[in-house]
DNA sequence: CAAAAGTAAGTAAACATTCATTTACTTATG
DNA sequence: CATAAGTAAATGAATGTTTACTTACTTTTG
């Protein structure tokens, strides 16, 4: 039996992303993706049932995963809570920087209601990514070091500007000067902490 | 000479923005707003020279003009610093809560290619709509009320937790219980507010 | 040589956009 | 004040192109 090739699975993932990255998620076709990697259409459909699949894979798989297993890396519920929010940010940073094609992926997930219904029933599914970070909050409540807030806010607070300053840091990567440096995102992980906290 | 009908400019871009929030953005076709307002494809197209002039007048136009105003109603630059935010949230939750079609629209201009230059070059072009706001931080940085730092982490503390908080809304409208209510929202802008204080 | 991997060349359906007309209304005239 | 001329609004059907996906065949391996 002919051996499948490892190179062109790698390619039909790396090029959707780049893709999708550059011209947008509205401008990824099977056949524009299938040039670009050199391989017949055909070959796409041996690997995924048909587009969904491929965009449902790669946001979960290749996207979401690599994420929040690069962003755990080092946490522990049990960490004092600057310490854990530091943490998670620094690893996001650390991340997101070396992979920039998938943060561009990642930030259709919220907008596309196909990745956006994928996403959710993935986080029914399988007792969620954030249940560790979840459970660290929860304590530090309990703990009275932050401020009791729904999860969802507390969320919002904590990462929503994360998100927001690697946007601004992909779009000064093009331009002369780069204003989201090391010492801005420690700062403005600070502010954010800081905002979380109960005495203020 | 025959009057143009009010009632099927406005079904196209009320149509095109329900469509476009509730299938999403790819999913928009001419053909099918055409269909779906009851129109002539070809009718569209006397309004608008194609389909990426119908989207930016859409974004530009119908969702960031209208939103751009409404948030700033009662909103002084002169304003006590939680004050003044204290308005800006408001104003957004009031005009969020009534738009729900707009807000769907807003998100796609951080993801889409299209919209994303469309916005920048506005941007550029007739001096932004953040003026306002950017004039009122720097003074309160200048005061010492605020921390120092770059204006787009300024903006990034500030709303992207808004914006996370607004999604989540809209989410919990198809759920038996709301928890985005007016108090939770006043608090998370109260801790986006203590976050961004110089003396924590 | 079995059998999966891979391909070139398709397919029907959906796409954005246009053409050639018709419709609905205003207005100038007998 | 009836009616025909004029005109912008609006249209249904068609344009060529691109889409996701398949068919029929070839290649490459154990």
């Amino acid at each position: 039996m002919r051996p499948k090739s490892v190179v062109k699975e790698e390619a039909i993932v790396n090029i959707a992303l780049q893709i999708i990255s550059e011209e947008g998620l509205e401008n990824l076709s099977m056949q524009k993706l299938a040039q670009a990697a050199n391989i017949s259409p055909r070959t796409i459909y041996l690997k995924y049932e048909n587009k969904e699949d491929l965009l449902i894979k790669l946001f979960i798989d290749e996207v979401l995963g690599a994420y929040e297993k690069a962003i755990l890396t080092g946490f522990d519920e049990g960490m004092e809570f600057a310490e854990g929010i530091k943490k998670l940010w620094q690893n996001g940073f650390q991340y997101m920087k070396n992979n920039r094609y998938a943060f561009s992926l990642m930030q259709y997930g919220k907008t596309s209601p196909l990745l956006n219904k994928a996403y959710a029933e993935r986080n029914i599914q399988q007792g969620q990514f954030f249940a560790p970070i979840h459970r660290f909050l929860k304590m530090q409540v309990k703990n009275g070091i932050v401020k009791s807030l729904p999860f969802e806010v507390q969320r919002a607070l904590l990462f929503a500007p994360f998100y927001d300053l690697m946007n601004e840091y992909f779009e000064h990567l093009d331009r002369p000067k780069q204003i989201i440096t090391d010492k801005v995102l420690r700062d403005t992980c600070e502010a954010v902490i800081s905002g979380l906290l109960k005495q203020s």
